[in-house]
DNA sequence: ATTGAAATTTTGATAACTCAAAATGCGACT
DNA sequence: AGTCGCATTTTGAGTTATCAAAATTTCAAT
């Protein structure tokens, strides 16, 4: 098999995103969806979306949807993997900002061969996750993928460390940064409130910092780690 | 003006380096060598180039052959200095050999962004040539190109540094490394042998190495520097 | 001058990816 | 059950980059 070209793979990631985030591993991922999330008119991806069948990457149900088969699974967590080894590279080794790190990974990961993702993954150490807290499957493309409770869901007054952050847009990831919710922050939801839509959350050094709910849902944690 | 594609990055490099390599600044690049050194057939470089003069990138003469233009020097400045800066970076950054570089490099340079390649010149010093010697053109497309002797035009039996190797041929590199033969290196030419076509050169540690001519031709030095 | 070989250009196709807009199918609501 | 609206698919066309092979030009050698 040849290799693929980048923009099937951004289709294989797409699909495996848009899978991942509606919950269901064997749910079909509308089209419409598909489509706006590659910025492409619907069209387009009912197009693409039947080559990929015919390739093996997918199975396609007109008027149904997509979703991945095992072959296009695989691949899709290989261009995940080198994706977000590369974040993790640019921000820990070149020192480039949380934020700004998505869009760059987006262009390198088609471009970086395996050696070079292999190279980077030893340097690094193996990393378990990427800047966000993203999990980074392995070479194998295997992955696993801890369940995390959100600030919208986790016990209130109770220790908890940030641990990540399901939204790369670059102003959210900014803002974060200047309030120091970076993960692997030791963290406190102190309280929450329906009516006015907010989250209070004590951060670093107690800082009380604010959250509407549709952010909080974004931000997962798990129980902090008992003191050494 | 879009942003070029990647196509045209590399045909605007590769006509800029069949110029330097012909000596000439204005000497016309003839479109066999063109298509040979792009991997394509001549009615392919035809076309391409047909649309690079369109976009006033190349100066075309039917039958004669291309010339960059001011605007498509600086453009093709600007993707070598990508180039040049990735392949360092690779090496000294994230210890990749010296011979496997270049392919990477290839790909990487039209991936990068100029944020990222900032980063990557601050990190590195500024620094004023590649792993191979090439000169690195700054942010502005210009570049100081040193004229150096190679190993059949230098004064034999006197101390000379190695600064630059015209192949990126990773075999050549790899046996060059081999030999301890790096830019940098401070060797000697004991002597040239025509009849026998080659060169003998006291490499580090006053080994004795032997060169054909060919590839001594493209192993450029400069006077050493007097000891301190 | 003529011719012949080599380089170059032209022509006609193809592949991958995309859009606009027309056509179609699906499901929800009366 | 009928129909309306929306999502999806189809159709037709365009872009970029490529090749194969035919046609043309150039230049050097007779």
């Amino acid at each position: 098999m040849a290799l693929p070209s980048s923009t099937v793979e951004n289709y294989l990631k797409a699909i495996y995103q848009a899978q991942a985030a509606q919950g269901g591993e064997h749910r079909l991922v509308p089209m419409g969806r598909l489509a706006g999330a590659l910025g492409v008119v619907p069209g387009t991806a009912t197009t693409m979306v039947k080559a990929l069948a015919e390739s093996g990457l997918v199975d396609y149900e007109p008027y149904a949807g997509v979703r991945l088969t095992a072959a296009g699974e695989k691949l899709a967590a290989l261009v995940l993997r080198r994706h977000r080894l590369m974040e993790l590279f640019l921000v820990q080794v070149v020192g480039m900002s949380w934020a700004e790190v998505h869009d760059e990974a987006e262009r390198l990961e088609h471009a970086a061969s395996d050696r070079l993702i292999e190279r980077i993954d030893a340097m690094l150490g193996r990393p378990a996750s990427d800047p966000h807290g993203d999990p980074i499957p392995d070479s194998t493309g295997s992955m696993v993928t801890p369940e995390y409770q959100t600030l919208l869901t986790c016990p209130l007054g109770r220790p908890v460390v940030l641990t990540r952050v399901t939204d790369q847009d670059a102003a959210f990831l900014r803002f974060l940064e200047s309030s120091g919710l970076k993960p692997g922050q030791a963290i406190e939801v102190e309280a929450r409130n329906a009516a006015a839509d907010h989250v209070v959350v004590r951060g670093e050094g107690r800082r009380r910092i604010m959250i509407g709910m549709r952010a909080a849902a974004k931000l997962q944690v798990a129980p902090a780690a008992p003191a050494a």
